[in-house]
DNA sequence: TCGCGAAACTTTGTCTTGCAAAGTATAGCT
DNA sequence: AGCTATACTTTGCAAGACAAAGTTTCGCGA
C-alpha cells in the first residue's frame, strides 16, 4: 500500500522535522530565532543542524555583525526531499482521514 | 509557529507509524497481513504492537482457527490519538507547501 | 588591557530505541 | 513422534536523542 521504507529518516525526527519546517516557511533563520521558536538546547540544536547540514539539506551562513551571527537556509536538495518527505505525509493524512 | 512537542512519540516512529496508518484503512489485520505488508521481522513487529497496545492505542485479538491467528485493531483511543497526530501533519504540510 | 558576556559550538555522558537473530511454546498435520 | 507455521520472547548491539558543562571567538566597557 504504502512505502514506508521511503520516509526519510534524517526528516523524520521531531526536532529536524521542526527544523526543515521552520527553514521551509522562510528564506533564513538565525541560531537563536531557531533555538527560541523550537526550544531547544543548543548542543541539540547544533547536532541537529550539523546532521542535516552533512547531508546536504541545509545551508549555513556565518557573518560577523556586532555578535556572531549564523543564519540557516534549505539548499534545493533540501527543499526537493523535503517536499517528497511532504507527499507521503499526505497520503498517510488521505488514507487516515477515510 | 507550531509545537512540535505535541507530536506523539508512540506514533511518530516510521514502524508504528506504519502500522497506525494500515489499522486505520481497515477494522483489522491479521499479524501476517500486517507482516507481509510492511515487510518487517517478527521481533519488530511484536514489538511496535506491543508498545501500541501497552498506551492503549491498539487492540489484540487472539482466535484459534486451523492455525493460531492474532488479529490487531485500533481502539478508540489509538483511534483519536491518531487523528490527532494526522491534524499536526496536515499542518506541516500546509506550512511547508507555501 | 583586562575581563565580561553573548553566540555558537564541542565534548561528554547517559539513557532510550530500533532492530535483528535466535530461541520458545503451542497446535495441527502426516 | 516429528515437522511446520504462528506468534511470540529474549538477547544483544548499535545508533541516536538529549542535556549539561566546557570551549572559542568576538566586541565592548571599565
Amino acid at each position: 500500500m504504502f512505502d514506508f521504507e521511503k520516509i526519510d529518516k534524517v526528516i523524520h525526527e521531531k526536532g529536524r522535522l521542526g527544523i526543515m519546517t521552520l527553514l521551509a516557511t522562510r528564506q533564513s533563520w538565525t541560531f537563536q530565532d531557531l533555538k527560541a521558536e523550537l526550544e531547544m538546547s543548543d548542543g541539540n540544536l547544533v547536532t541537529h543542524l550539523r546532521t542535516l547540514h552533512d547531508n546536504g539539506y541545509v545551508a549555513v551562513t556565518k557573518e560577523m555583525l556586532d555578535r556572531p551571527q549564523t543564519s540557516y537556509s534549505l539548499t534545493a536538495k533540501g527543499r526537493t526531499s523535503f517536499q517528497d518527505y511532504l507527499t507521503i505525509l499526505e497520503q498517510i493524512v488521505k488514507a487516515g482521514r477515510s
